[in-house]
DNA sequence: GCGTGATTACTCGGATACAAGATGTCCGAGTTTGAGCGG
DNA sequence: CCGCTCAAACTCGGACATCTTGTATCCGAGTAATCACGC
């Protein structure tokens, strides 16, 4: 039960990218140096992040990653969910059976950690950068 | 990023020790008959369980695995962290550097997450299953 | 100056390799209960 | 009826085997900008 690297990289690199180039296409090569990551795999993260629309990759010389639409409502989860997939952490019990308590409350306090996520935008992180 | 299968047994054994057997010893054999997976492992598992003090083991005829302590303070978030360890969901940046805001924020959704499961008691699940 | 083709700098996606952790099994060793047996 | 012994029923812990998942690399294919060249 971890956050897998990846999901450490995805938001970095959102971060990064929110904070340095708004708008311009930045290469895998200068992200995956940012963050001392293989730019093949980080490639790989970034893709799930282009299906989630979070981003759009433009191809060819120039090309790179660049931010795609409302820029102030990515939070943290779209993130997470679009790295990690949006299935529920904890399973038991043969499918939906819900009067498993335990289930329940497993549910409940994930829904209590996802709100927070949800609720801290990554626009803000970008702004309260120290140095930039 | 899953809560492991371990953990489910975990809970739902302590939840059926509250429930069936909140003082004699139950062995292995039936607890894991109760809930469909190998002795052995299931012994694996509670062993953590055990060694964090809140069951014991009884050896010998008539053995088994019997609550310890103060039942009506056991929290879903003690099992987990019994089994599943109480390092932090998220790690990067080299160590503990708190200047990460990424970091802080992820830690501040965990902490969200680990009250809802510290203020839920077992027993209080226990008390309010359907059937006994 | 302008179009055309070659080159270059990129991303994309699949295939593959590797490592680590979760899951599960097996077995020998130690421990307690209780039954059997002899006195 | 008492005490001893022994077998049975357990748990404990380590050593495996297996399976899944995360992590990472490699390579061929496609694409867009730019440069070179010839007209």
């Amino acid at each position: 039960m971890k956050f897998s690297k990846a999901t450490n990289y995805a938001l970095h690199t959102m971060l990064y990218l929110l904070a340095f180039a708004p708008d311009k296409p930045v290469g895998v090569q200068q992200l995956a140096d940012a963050h001392r990551v293989s730019p093949t795999y980080l490639s790989k993260i970034l893709t799930k992040l282009v299906k989630a629309g979070l981003i759009e990759s433009a191809s060819g010389a120039n090309g790179g990653y660049r931010l795609k639409g409302k820029k102030e409502e990515i939070s943290m989860l779209d993130i997470i969910h679009a790295v990690e997939g949006t299935a529920s952490l904890f399973e038991c019990c043969d499918g939906e059976d819900d009067r498993c308590l335990i289930r329940r409350e497993m549910r409940n306090a994930e829904n209590a950690m996802e709100k927070h996520l949800h609720d801290t935008k990554m626009i803000e992180l970008a702004a309260a950068l120290p140095i930039r």
